[in-house]
DNA sequence: GGCCCGGCGTTATACGTAAAACTTCCACGG
DNA sequence: CCGTGGAAGTTTTACGTATAACGCCGGGCC
């Protein structure tokens, strides 16, 4: 009644646990006979054979599995990251396994105790520093998503061109006319949004007689709400522009400046960052920056097997693309 | 410079593998000496000794480890499930590795030839029916979430009572003065979907004079946009009150009806399911039913764990509430 | 006729771990 | 003085698979 093995099949087929093993293999060209070969099959499907795992694991040394560790499933880019990957990995015939690091469950002890699964490489998207020394300590390849390119921890990067995403966004506004500007950063520490805020200040220096102020807000349009109704009231000139780090932000900015009386985007261009599923659910829709998620995740997976035949993957920045939609406008005639 | 094994660490602390096992097994007392279990100890630190899952999961025969399989990630529904179960999990030190049915992939050969992992069972949210039939030929310990709880495949069913949260979002309707309404239903033909409907229709059959049409629309906003504003266009009365059966799907009929020139909740109430993030990220924010989605995790994940047992889990339906927002109001004075 | 070779298999082994079964030594009670 | 039992280990085995190494047999070639 238990599971039947590959000796279980041998039995019933008349052949040895070899034959077996060759045949489901494919590796059984001129070392069985095609007769054999098909009589092992049907009773293989018979007795509703499949391998053990474990123990195929155990035997070749390997899984032919990666592990991606995503920050959170709360928003979609990750979603169409792991849709990448794992269409990506199938080519190789390679799995994903998923990893949502648990910030919220507090610090783990070891981060793979419950990614259990046996892995061969993990593609990390940027996350909290104790998550990422355990990665390290694991000496398994590892591929890094959108992080600090020069950071040796990492044996690939995948990168975006997050900083050439910013420069559209910022020049999409100068051409519209705006000036005054507000930029709601991300409240996280992390290559991708320092790089960001490097882009915008250096965009605004080509255009002449232009402000740029800053503040931060968590990633989630619920709660970066409170963050931009003050950023928006603090005295002194009223940026005609906000420049997010992320849709959510825009989401939770589009709403505090509505309760303030503010019209998107007639008084008050906003923009997003990721180009979310969020992005066309709101109203006005978001003009924003639309990141190629699918392909972060089909490079990450081919750098990771690249890293695993002992190549060394080259580092290149994906091209990100301005969305213009319906919250961008020029300013009012002040 | 390979990985070291237990054997690794026997040799360098002078015991035998056996050895080794017990006392990182924590099974060593009256079997081992305090001071070797400490010399073992030190030195399988010291070496960066990592046991090999393959092989214990092979010994072992179990890999302490679940597969939650969810539709899709695009929505956090699913993503705040996982914490739960994860959560859950920990106290019983398991593990859970996310399967996201690649729908999108084309009717996978074999849906677990992806989640290669090896599994213990699996606790899997309602989906496409390829997928659950691969699950049923899989005879692993089955857990169904909001499912037909009378459909044998499953060992256990987790629930949720979204009967009554219909019911109590009509009533909310009711009592508001809406007589007219307009179901805009998910284009899936799944239990919890024809339960909602039911509900629906049960509970304006308690109050005279209401009428109620049906229309289907995809479950998200960016497509349900189109569906509502044909549904909203039909000729005959038009209903005050739009039901949906997902926050997706309200976001999309708050868009079609401002585009109509209707105004939410003024002209026409609409209201949402889930309770995701994007219920208050839209403006009006939405009213809606909020699911106790981590508790629908950790159910499963005990009613799992249960099943491992050999015991047999009692199925129940977990609660669901009303949450009012911005998005309902008494209909207009015709 | 001896010899080799290709087709068709089989036997044997290793992967790393957990645990059952066995050994050895010593202290202590009768 | 012998037996018993427990402490402190070790030896051995099994999990299921993949594959290297080894038969065996019949036919073709010199």
């Amino acid at each position: 009644m238990a599971r039947p093995t590959s000796k279980d099949v041998a039995k019933a087929a008349g052949v040895s646990q070899a034959a077996v093993s060759l045949v489901l293999g494919d590796k059984w060209h001129g070392r069985v006979s095609p007769t054999t070969a098909d009589r092992v099959r049907d009773t293989a499907r018979q007795l509703g054979y499949r391998p053990n795992l474990a123990a195929r694991n155990l035997r070749l040394g390997r899984t032919r599995t990666a592990l991606l560790v995503v920050p959170a499933l709360t928003n979609d880019f990750f979603a169409r990251v792991y849709t990448g990957a794992a269409h990506q990995a199938a080519q190789h015939d390679f799995g994903v396994v998923l990893y949502p690091s648990p910030e919220g469950l507090g610090p783990a002890k070891d981060p793979f105790a419950s990614a259990r699964a046996a892995i061969d490489g993990v593609i990390a998207s940027s996350m909290a520093a104790h998550t990422l020394t355990a990665l390290h300590g694991a000496d398994l390849p590892l591929v890094m998503l959108d992080s600090d390119p020069t950071d040796p921890t990492a044996g690939a990067h995948v990168n975006l061109d997050v900083a050439d995403g910013m420069r559209q966004i910022t020049e999409h506004l100068l051409t519209l006319g705006h000036r005054h500007f507000l930029h709601l950063a991300a409240d996280i520490d992390s290559w991708t949004f320092t790089t960001r805020a490097e882009a915008i200040a250096h965009t605004l220096r080509t255009a002449p007689h232009t402000t740029l102020r800053t503040a931060h807000a968590p990633l989630s349009a619920a709660y970066s709400r409170a963050a931009a109704t003050q950023a928006l009231t603090t005295p002194g000139p009223r940026p005609t522009a906000v420049i997010c780090d992320g849709d959510m932000i825009a989401a939770g900015a589009c709403k505090a400046a509505r309760r303030l009386g503010l019209s998107v985007p007639h008084d008050l261009s906003v923009t997003g960052f990721d180009d979310l599923a969020l992005a066309t659910a709101v109203d006005p829709e978001l003009t924003t920056v639309h990141l190629p998620a699918e392909r972060v995740g089909e490079r990450g997976m081919e750098a990771l097997t690249a890293l695993l035949d002992g190549h060394t993957p080259q580092d290149d920045a994906l091209p990100t693309q301005l969305v213009i939609r319906d919250s961008t406008a020029p300013p009012p005639p002040s």
